[in-house]
RNA sequence: GCCGUUGUAGCUCAGUGGUAGAGCACGUCCUUGGUAAGGACGAGGCCAUGGGUUCAAUCCCCAUCAACGGCUCCA
């Protein structure tokens, strides 16, 4: 160890450098290997190589040796600016660092970092000396196009972590075992929630029964929301003429996300990757008076787009799902107000589910494809933001085809963040189906639409749902409440009466009728997951009551079977 | 789609160039047991699919399919 001490680097430092160890591990053990780009990521770094054999995990496991040897050298990171024709020349037997070295713009510096034996062109950014690394793991090997693009020659990307302490690395690396273990589609099948299925092909999910009524339950929570809110519900097809999506422009712009055309007595079709232009059809299927505006239209609408195989993935990112779909007309002056309804549904639905840390993205129109009503929809999008003193993020060139779009994000149980719902504004469908709604002036004027779906996906936030409760969902969503448990089979009958008095409002109750010892049921059940597990003895049965063992909570009690009622109620009631 | 890894019982996984094993789950029986695994017996496999090599392939080779980790993209 050294006992020069070094300025504290922060993260990104310590991992950038950490890449520029690992390159130099790689030179020296693996010479045919070109470096390319290593950056900083998040909770680690990757670096990527040009070498014709892959990377295996036993030579992960010699590098990491050997990057421990480097580190513990405690070699200065030296860093010196350079010509660009010196760097040319430093790097001529690398096509990649000469790529790069030539792109950088006139005027800015080019630098070049040491460390050891090892040169890397290099912007700057890292710790003073590899003897920062605190603690360092190499992961994963995987494929890599050279930036990023599958036109380009396939690399090998060599992952890794890297934290200022063993501890920290520890803390990490349990981290990674709790979401392993939260994993929806471990936990889909240990459960009986869902499955895929071989024979039926990838991305397609089967619902199965303890999955289908969490969605069942799910639903009808939105459902509310959106009678409240005044949304009437539609159903549109799945399957409809392809000349509908020249009309909304999704043939030109959507076209690699959708099925191929079916051909039936010379008409094409296509299965539906969006709802929005059967609700426009609904929508402009009669003329229109500025005195029904806003219109909402509903639909748990189930699209199906194509993905390519390599990218499914559980059921957070599928090849058919179905979206709590809605879309809203309305008029220009509307917009604002209709907008900022939609937060607000945003947020009940997000606290609902008990997520928190929500953030919002800003996605505007790439800016070739910017029309000069985008920043008008862009404008709304703000205000209704700040009106709601809601801070965002940016992203340039991420929205839709039809215009800019807010995304929602949330933060689960164990910190991770995720998408769920988008709000987009659309100027542009309205233009390509000339809707429009006669205005109390007596003319027609153009709707602005508003598309959103809040849970996203009902399979994707399945998915999210299941990982956010590690399966343990509250009593009000899981698809077992509560289960009564016979110490032996002089107790079954009196069980039954105690699942029949809980059964009444639609409470999900089972009865465990097996042969095994008690201690055998509670575990069972307990691994499953249930809320509550109701044992019944001789003392319960001639009493009236249960004992309750809830999950989570430590000490059992004995209560009457009309307590635990209206306690269950009552969770269920309160959504806990 | 591309790169890599994997594919053996419902699940998790052993295993061998001479057509297969464990644990859990499942079934039957014994047991009637007070809070996280009682016991015995049993059933269950075209060793992903299709080709090759071989006297002989679950094992070696090739192709296909699927899953997994990435690349790219997104609900």
């Amino acid at each position: 160890m050294s006992a020069v001490t070094h300025p504290t680097p922060s993260l990104p430092e310590l991992r950038h450098t950490a890449a520029h160890v690992l390159a130099y591990a790689v030179q020296e053990l693996f010479p045919d290997a070109k470096p390319t780009i290593g950056p900083a990521i998040e909770n680690g770094f990757y670096y990527d190589f040009d070498r014709a054999q892959p990377f295996t995990p036993e030579d992960l496991e010699r590098l990491e040796a050997r990057m421990r040897e480097i580190v513990a050298a405690d070699h200065p990171m030296l860093g010196r600016q350079v010509s660009r024709d010196e760097a040319l020349a430093f790097f001529a037997d690398n096509p990649y660092k000469v790529e790069i070295a030539s792109e950088i713009p006139q005027g800015e510096p080019i630098t070049l970092y040491s460390i050891g034996a090892f040169t890397d062109l290099c912007r700057g950014g890292h710790a003073d000396s590899t003897g920062a690394l605190g603690a360092v793991k190499l992961t994963s090997v995987a494929g890599a196009y050279w930036r990023g693009d599958e036109r380009n020659p396939m690399l090998q990307r060599i992952y890794g972590t890297a934290w200022h302490t063993q501890a920290e690395l520890d803390a990490y690396l349990a981290h990674l075992e709790e979401a392993a273990k939260r994993d929806h589609r471990k936990l889909g099948a240990e459960l009986d929630l869902f499955s895929l299925e071989e024979e039926a092909g990838g991305g397609l999910i089967f619902w199965h029964p303890k999955g289908a009524i969490v969605r069942e339950i799910v639903e009808r929570f939105i459902r509310e929301g959106l009678r409240e809110r005044g949304y009437q519900p539609v159903v549109t097809p799945h399957l409809m003429s392809e000349k509908l999506y020249a009309t909304s422009g999704h043939l030109e712009n959507y076209a690699d996300s959708m099925f191929g055309p079916l051909e039936v007595e010379e008409q094409r079709f296509r299965l539906k990757p969006m709802n929005c232009p059967g609700h426009i059809l609904i929508y402009a299927g009669r003329p229109r008076s500025y005195r029904e505006l806003p219109i909402r239209f509903s639909e748990f609408g189930t699209v199906y787009r194509f993905e390519r195989s390599g990218v499914l993935h559980g059921l957070t990112r599928v090849r058919g799902f179905t979206q709590d779909d809605a879309h809203l007309f309305c008029t220009p002056e509307q917009l604002q107000g209709e907008f900022e309804q939609t937060l607000d549904e945003a947020l009940r639905l997000m606290q609902a589910f008990a997520f928190t840390g929500f953030e919002y993205a800003l996605s505007t129109r790439k800016a070739d494809e910017r029309t000069q009503t985008d920043p008008t929809a862009e404008a709304a999008i703000r205000r209704a933001l700040e009106s709601h003193g809601l801070a965002y993020v940016v992203d340039e060139g991420g929205g839709a085809f039809y215009g800019p779009k807010l995304d929602i994000n949330v933060r689960d149980a164990i910190g991770r963040r995720w998408q769920l719902g988008t709000v987009q504004v659309d100027f542009v469908l309205p233009e390509r189906f000339g809707l429009k709604y006669r205005g109390s002036d007596g003319a027609d004027h153009r709707p602005v639409m508003i598309h959103r779906a809040l849970a996203g996906s009902m399979e994707r936030f399945f998915g999210i749902l299941i990982e956010h409760f590690g399966g343990a969902f509250p009593a009000w969503l899981a698809p077992v409440q509560a289960v009564v448990v016979p110490i032996s089979e002089h107790q079954l009958e009196y069980a039954r009466e105690v699942a029949q008095r809980l059964g009444r409002n639609a409470m999900r109750i089972e009865i465990d009728e097996t042969n095994e010892k008690l201690g055998y049921k509670i575990r069972h059940w307990k691994q499953q997951r249930v809320p509550y597990v109701l044992v019944v003895g001789k003392q319960e049965a001639s009493d009236g009551t249960v004992n309750v063992n809830q999950r989570g909570v430590e000490t059992k009690r004995t209560v009457p079977i009309e307590q635990f009622f209206d306690e269950l109620s009552a969770a269920v009631e309160q959504r806990l």
